[in-house]
RNA sequence: GGCCUCGUGGCGGAGUGGCUACGCAGAGGACUGCAAAUCCUUGUACUCCGGUUCGAAUCCGGACGAGGCCUCCA
């Protein structure tokens, strides 16, 4: 089997052809979330594009034959500031928080992950690579710490492309009394005894931020793999210093062969933060009115991610929600896909595009494409394979009712009553009478469509409610 | 200051050294009692200045502009 899939490596800068270590066992590792707070949306960037990825790769080499790895990061000084502020013990906060990522991460319509590791399982691997790094010389323990000696590996800065200089350069000032080079990052620090911490042959401590990924990845997916992806601010330092750890410990010139690393995301032409205001969490899309002053549907906030190709800045606006959601609608208003039969094969104009770096934006002109020339089983496969497609959570039901509106069985039988009358009404040409009904209905958020087969049917008013 | 990305029509957003992306909005038409929905048709583009080339928006250089990282934020 000839690879046809080229992925942009950030290693290289440039567009290479995918050739997989062992295609009988395809690897890729993404960095997951520290479980102290609700998943923005930036964050579902990531896991929305990986997950694409792991669908391409699932679809290329066989489903058996890939393995995707993403880490739940549950030790971290913020999870700790957190749960003292909410007086709540770190475990509760962790499993909460995670309990709410896994709900979101299934709405975005993602497929679980096969092994998603968490970092306080994974100490004693972590303490490994630490005690061969001091062994192989590329660590050094000082007053409780453990650092990594980044001049000790000659390479360092290669996938940042950062030289040493450049670095010292814009080094702070203040570098802490126990390092021995202003560059050094620490593996292990000491922990008091209300912080969580291990025992470990340095004293009881914890780990540093990013040995739990080398740990967690070499666990899972041994010291060298295919793919590494994560957001582009995880370049330097965390990429940078997963490599240096992992290259060290293992004495391998490459942690993964290649990088992949998803564009920013702004929120209506800003940079998203919280002192702006305009920090938008997924809960607050699928759950709340906070962003436009309605509920998103997770199949919506998917397209409208696919809409731009992931290494491209994205600015998420209420606008692109809605013309997603107006895309979306389209397609499922042509065809009731419940019952239509799911060709077996995906359209090979939707892999092929994707076999170019992920082009989902090319993806979806194509599914216009069969949309409007009435390829609806290829249609239904296509949105399928993309995960557009969860009954479960946008059907035919879902348009109908919007989610901001709770529409009971007993106004539905209303409605269809009205419905009838109007028919009725029609019939004798009582334009008046017609025409009363429709406003009435209309001015309650119901529009009427009256089909060229002479039926009538309803749904929400779909204008944007800001 | 150092490193890196990007600059396409009203808006969003792909792609390519020479031929319509696509979507949303707009315009015209069909259908309809009138609407809505649907269908058909359709316009507008490649930040600026040089260079390479028969030909560049697409390659190279420069300018201007936007964004990111270098401060545990995807």
């Amino acid at each position: 089997m000839s690879s046809k899939l080229k992925i942009y490596n950030t290693l290289t800068r440039t567009k290479e052809l995918f050739e997989p270590i062992d295609p009988g066992n395809v690897r890729m590792y993404v960095c997951g979330p520290t479980v102290y707070d609700f998943a923005h949306i930036g964050n579902a960037r990531p896991l929305i594009v990986f997950d694409v990825l792991y669908r391409l790769l699932r679809h290329l080499y066989g489903e058996a034959h890939v393995k995707y790895v993403r880490n739940i990061t549950d030790v971290d000084d913020k999870i700790n500031a957190r749960a003292a502020e909410r007086g709540i013990s770190i475990r509760e906060l962790t499993e909460e928080t995670n309990k709410v990522f896994q709900a979101d991460v299934r709405a975005l319509g993602c497929l679980e992950p096969d092994v998603q590791p968490r970092a306080t399982e994974h100490i004693a691997q972590m303490i490994a690579i630490i005690e061969r790094l001091i062994a192989s010389g590329h660590a050094y323990a000082a007053d409780g710490h453990v650092l990594f000696d980044v001049p000790s590996m000659p390479a360092y800065g290669k996938l940042s492309r950062r030289s040493l200089e450049d670095m010292r350069a814009g080094a702070r000032v203040d570098v802490a009394p126990y390092k021995h080079g202003d560059m050094d990052f620490v593996l292990w620090k000491p922990s008091a005894s209300h912080e969580p911490g291990w025992e470990s042959p340095w004293g009881f401590g914890r780990p540093g931020w990013h040995i739990e990924c080398s740990a967690m990845s070499w666990k899972h997916l041994g010291e060298t793999f295919d793919i590494h992806g994560g957001g582009i601010d995880l370049v330097f330092p965390h990429h940078e210093n997963e490599i240096a750890q992992s290259c060290c410990a293992f004495d391998r010139d490459v942690m993964a062969n290649y990088w992949m690393h998803n564009g920013f995301l702004q929120v209506e032409g800003e940079k998203m933060s919280k002192s702006l205001g305009n920090f938008v969490t997924i809960h607050d899309l699928l759950h709340t009115n906070k962003f436009g002053g309605r509920k998103w549907p997770g199949e919506v906030l998917r397209l409208a991610m696919l809409r731009t190709h992931y290494r491209q800045p994205i600015d998420w606006t209420v606008k692109a929600l809605e013309e997603a959601e107006a895309n979306l609608l389209a397609w499922h208003d042509h065809a009731d896909f419940d019952s239509i039969t799911e060709s077996n094969e995906v359209p090979a104009t939707i892999v092929n595009a994707l076999y170019e770096d992920l082009n989902t934006a090319e993806t979806i002109s194509w599914i216009h494409s069969l949309n409007k020339t009435g390829q609806m089983s290829a249609l239904k496969s296509a949105l399928r394979f993309l995960g557009l497609l969860n009954s479960e959570v946008f059907s035919r039901a879902t348009i109908q009712f919007d989610p901001l509106h709770d529409v009971t069985q007993d106004n539905r039988n209303k409605i269809d009553g009205w419905i009838e009358a109007r028919l009725a009404a029609r019939a004798e040409k009582n334009w008046a009478e017609s025409d009363r009904i429709r406003d009435e209905l209309a001015a309650m958020g119901v529009v009427l469509k009256d089909n060229k087969d002479g039926t009538t049917t309803w749904e929400i008013r779909r204008e944007n409610t800001r």
